[in-house]
RNA sequence: GUGGGCGUAGCUCAGUUGGCAGAGCGCCAGGUUGUGGUCCUGGAUGUCGGGGGUUCAAGUCCCCUCGCUCACCCCA
């Protein structure tokens, strides 16, 4: 084998790639159902947006951006994550001028250049939704409750939501202080001192037990909201128990993109390695602004699809079997019958019967192992005697029988036998 | 970027003190010249990840290298 998938890459193969539409479709559909409109955006922006939209003190902006040039001389990346489009593509087109708040829902590939473990690869996929230009709790419950419901028709339990607020431009500062005070104490090695002075906040989120272990009497932010902060955090909260989403505040709950304020939740599950995240957002009042738009509050989330699918194995939800494709599967014997049955499948495919048949000239009984491994319920023997009565031989793959019927009646006979 | 584990058939893996490369599953064919799934019989498939070294002899020992994987950091 000369050439494999690059590094921290993968394939998705039948019959476990079916799951990742599945998979895809279960956690947008709530979301379609509220009103979110479907936007599709390049896989390859700026760099810059990403530098300025999620934050040049990220892991994600420092060390993992796949960033190249391209002929004209531009410095262009892979999307790390959607955001930041998604943003950018409002603005762009004015799309924050019409009816707000503008909700959307995405859906595709994402890039980091990472060194790939369990539930973590170079690319991967996500869904995500955004509501922009709304300063609502009612919205950011919203977001949260309809995620959850995505998990839920999946059929996962063991997701666990946890809820945190960062605050906004009036209360974060002052917070920061005084953490940057109390980080400034500890012991910690020479990255994390560095990422004091750059965000202080992200410490907290560290999850190496000797730092954990320092930062027990840490200042949290919920201690510091101010009273607008506080407020709109309760309404969420309050919505959320409203509507019977349980979740579990995280006062240390940072994430590692820059631009959140105020609400912020992950979606954790054991059952992918020890990336505990599946899906994961918050609200980014800033963002707008920090690429060059007007103040557009907004919050949204992004889900892995690949990380879903591992919780969903972990949990015993996706047993392999029931891989059929088809319903009927045609046996043709020799060159004339060939013919007519390749005319036959095409118009039992017309008529919505799901529909194969043997190629690569093989004989009847390898033709027939064809039909019992394609999982379709019939299996359609057309041969020269056949051919010359007008008629096929229908067999029950589950039951051996097999019954003889005209040709011209075949296509009638099989939507009732399939209905 | 850092650390651990593992590379043998399509897949999962065995391979003893260094001594003719194996099993199960899968695949193909036959048993049934027009019938699958069960059963029986037979068959094909390997640069043993790659390169170098030690040795009469290396899948096995040594060195280098590549790849995969798990974990740290961080994130979906």
């Amino acid at each position: 084998m000369s050439f494999q998938a690059p590094k921290g890459t993968f394939d998705w193969l039948p019959p476990r790639s079916e799951r990742v539409l599945a998979v895809r479709e279960a956690l947008v559909a709530p979301v379609r159902q509220a009103g979110y409109g479907y936007v599709e955006t390049p896989t390859f922006e700026d760099t810059e947006l990403f530098k300025r939209g999620v934050g040049e003190s990220t892991d994600v902006v420092t060390k993992e951006m796949y960033t190249f040039e391209d002929k004209g001389g531009r410095s262009l990346t892979l999307r790390p994550e959607g955001t930041a489009s998604v943003v950018r593509a409002v603005l762009q087109h004015s799309l924050h001028n019409g009816r707000l708040p503008v909700k959307l829902w995405y859906s595709g590939s994402q890039y980091r250049y990472e060194r790939a473990q369990r539930g973590r690869y170079r690319h991967f996929w996500q869904v995500g939704a955004e509501a922009l230009g709304a300063e609502d709790p009612a919205l950011d419950a919203e977001l949260i409750v309809l995620a959850w419901r995505g998990y839920a028709d999946l059929g996962l339990r063991d997701v666990t939501l946890l809820l945190n607020s960062l605050g906004d431009k009036e209360c974060r500062p002052a917070y920061r202080a005084v953490l940057v005070e109390f980080l400034r104490k500890l012991d910690l090695d020479e990255a994390t001192r560095a990422r004091i002075d750059i965000n202080p906040l992200r410490v907290l989120d560290d999850g190496r037990p000797e730092v954990q272990a320092q930062l027990a009497g840490a200042p949290l932010v919920v201690d510091h909201l101010c009273e607008a902060c506080k407020a709109y955090h309760e309404e969420v909260r309050l919505l959320l128990s409203d509507s019977g989403v349980p979740f579990t505040d995280d006062p240390k709950l940072v994430r590692g993109l820059d631009y959140y304020t105020r609400t912020t939740f992950e979606f954790v599950h054991g059952g992918v390695g020890s990336q505990a995240a599946i899906g994961g957002g918050g609200r980014y009042d800033g963002l707008s602004e920090m690429l060059g738009g007007p103040p557009l509050p907004s919050v949204g989330w992004a889900l892995g699809v690949d990380r879903t699918i591992l919780a969903m194995e972990a949990e015993g939800l996706l047993d392999d079997e029931s891989d059929a494709r088809v319903q009927v599967y045609g046996v043709p014997l020799g060159s004339d019958a060939r013919r007519r049955m390749f005319r036959l499948v095409e118009e039992l495919r017309t008529a919505g019967i799901g529909t194969d048949m043997a190629f690569g000239g093989r004989g009847v009984k390898g033709a027939m192992k064809g039909a019992d491994r394609s999982g379709a319920r019939f299996a359609l023997i057309l041969g020269e005697r056949d051919l010359a009565a007008q008629a096929v031989q229908v067999k029950d793959l589950t039951t051996a029988e097999q019954t003889e019927v005209p040709l011209a009646e075949v296509v009638e006979i099989l939507k009732g036998k399939l209905q």
